[in-house]
DNA sequence: TTGTACGCGTTATCAG
DNA sequence: CTGATAACGCGTACAA
């Protein structure tokens, strides 16, 4: 039984390696090096053990290939919101962000591993590691996890995150300027005539926070008081987004423009203050954050601060393996930058 | 160099069943079964084991493990959506289910491998079960490619499908009952006195394809007759959407009612009705499909048909586990509830 | 109850 | 340029 075995001689059910062996009447080394088109093999060899490998439907086997070779063309992503109460992904923006990046690593020869963490465990990071199986991981938001993400950069996880740059933060990140982004919403505001401008976000988490610090960077330019009421704590989601809206309408003082840490939040927001009878941007400016896809079909088409996400992923994959291969790489932080629609204009005098 | 290895003496850099055998002074195979929790091993040593690799965190190294026992607990998501032309997931019923998946399928000790197919390619399926990693496909969407996942399914592919259940396939799926689910949502209409209800939604896909058949049948059993004119294709995405219900606005006959094929598509129809002067529901009466978590809280909350989308995962998972188990399954259609909310009320008369 | 020895399918080393 | 052979780390008959 050792010569001309079936078609189907592997364990698994399929070719193996030393089924293609036999079928180019060659050694296993040489199909493994013609089929990586190692030019050590003459250009003949290996088209004709290729040729042979395709005929019969045989691929190598990745888990043996891993196993010896080390190397797994695995990327896990991770998509860390923990500080969601209601633990979905919903905010189109996360979504798209994993679209692009699943796109993008499988163009790159990658095979994309995903997994979501509902709650914080403090051993994720090192489970996820101690799989052995991915090369890399993209953390996508740092959520309330630097501390646990610091101490696996210090220990040598290869690991990229999109998010905030921190300071003194030992882990390369890939993001956009928030603070920008944030100064650059608010002044527009400001550029309008707006004065009380109502900022509506959780800037506890890093992100927001430095679009808050954009905001108040603004206003201090401005010579306008940040006046706490204003400021409006808001989860991602639309229920938590309308409550917080909803909250500044009722209980807050006076304002004439609102400043969304998300698009999702301007959009709620923008619900909210129709709902009792406030029209935007005629009575109150509203300005988001992300440039989801959402936005400029919404009614009005939002005014926002757009977030590049297909050149974000390409980033992020370009320097995960970067990261895999060894080398240091030095956090990105891209332009966040002013579209103007139709949820802003100029304030009306009086 | 053979006793005392270093504690990071595997090739990966880190530790080995062969070294914790050493440590704990038993054979490797103690170490497998111990690590396994194999009854075979005496409680005592099985602590014991268990406690020195815990200590130094070691984990079994998968790939191994995969290429010994032929498990690789790993499921392949593929999400195919080949038909939408921007080529992103927006939707947020994707993500939803995505989120779900991933939750699930960690929780059963799955690991979850994500594909998206941006474009057809005849050989997709196959390239991706020739990978030989994972032990099953869950495919979310039957997209227009039922054919090759027929092909696929006669080939022996251990897949399952969310999507459309149809006639004579060969490849079981999950889904909500689209036909009924339809007719609920046009017999609603109907019920409360619309006639003259338009069809927003590309109807060459399954899915979409059956909640037509279910508003043709209840238009059927009130009698009214089926006006083409009233039949509008649109993509999910909602610059598709705006421009279909714009469509409809503007060049359409007269129509009191839309139903929309999903909840962004109702979204959107809302908001182009909106931008016309007509409200909703006052003038127009409309109903979506799904029940995304955007549809509670739109302006005005939207009247849908719930697809249970935690339930629907919860049952992908535990019947891929099955199909890879080796059983049969049979195909679940869940039904497509109505969730009443403001975007519907009974017609005004006159 | 534990240990020995082999093989999973591939790649790397070394020899020719 | 090609081939024989030894790993990679683990699981499991089979033996003790």
């Amino acid at each position: 039984m050792t010569a001309n075995k079936p078609p189907q001689s592997g364990a698994f059910g399929w070719l193996t390696i030393t089924d293609i062996a036999k079928l180019a009447d060659v050694s296993v080394s040489t199909v493994s090096r013609a089929l990586a088109d190692n030019p050590l093999i003459s250009e003949k060899t290996r088209k004709r053990v290729q040729e042979i490998a395709r005929d019969n439907g045989f691929s190598i086997n990745p888990i043996a290939s891993s196993l010896r070779s080390r190397q797994s063309r695995t990327i896990s992503v991770v998509i860390s919101l923990v500080h969601e109460k209601d633990q979905h992904l919903y905010d189109p923006f996360w979504m798209t962000m994993l679209a692009h990046l699943a796109e993008t690593l499988t163009d790159a020869g990658y095979e994309m591993l995903l997994s979501k963490l509902s709650v914080h465990q403090d051993d994720w990071l090192d489970r996820i590691r101690r799989s052995q199986r991915p090369e890399g991981m993209i953390l996508i938001g740092q959520s309330r996890e630097h501390p646990a993400i610091e101490q696996a950069a210090r220990a040598g996880y290869k690991l990229l995150v999109w998010g905030a740059k921190l300071d003194s933060q030992s882990y390369p990140t890939i993001g956009t300027d928030n603070v920008g982004g944030g100064a650059v919403a608010a002044r527009h505001l400001i550029e309008l005539g707006y004065r009380r401008i109502a900022f509506l976000g959780d800037h506890t988490l890093p992100e927001i926070g430095q679009r808050y610090d954009g905001y108040r960077r603004a206003l201090a330019e401005a010579d306008i008081p940040l006046d706490p009421a204003l400021v409006v704590p808001s989860g991602f989601d639309p229920g938590h987004a309308l409550e917080a809206a909803n909250a500044l309408i009722a209980g807050g003082p006076p304002f004439d423009a609102i400043m969304a840490a998300s698009d999702m939040i301007a959009i709620s927001a923008i619900r909210a203050l129709n709902s009792v009878g406030r029209s935007v941007p005629d009575d109150v400016a509203v300005v988001g954050f992300d440039d989801i896809q959402l936005a400029a079909f919404n009614n009005p088409p939002l005014t926002t601060i757009r977030q590049d996400i297909a050149e974000g992923a390409r980033l992020l994959v370009e320097n995960i393996a970067r990261i895999i291969a060894g080398e240091k790489v030095a956090s990105i932080e891209m332009p966040g930058v002013l579209i103007e629609r139709q949820s802003t204009r100029p304030k009306r005098q009086g």
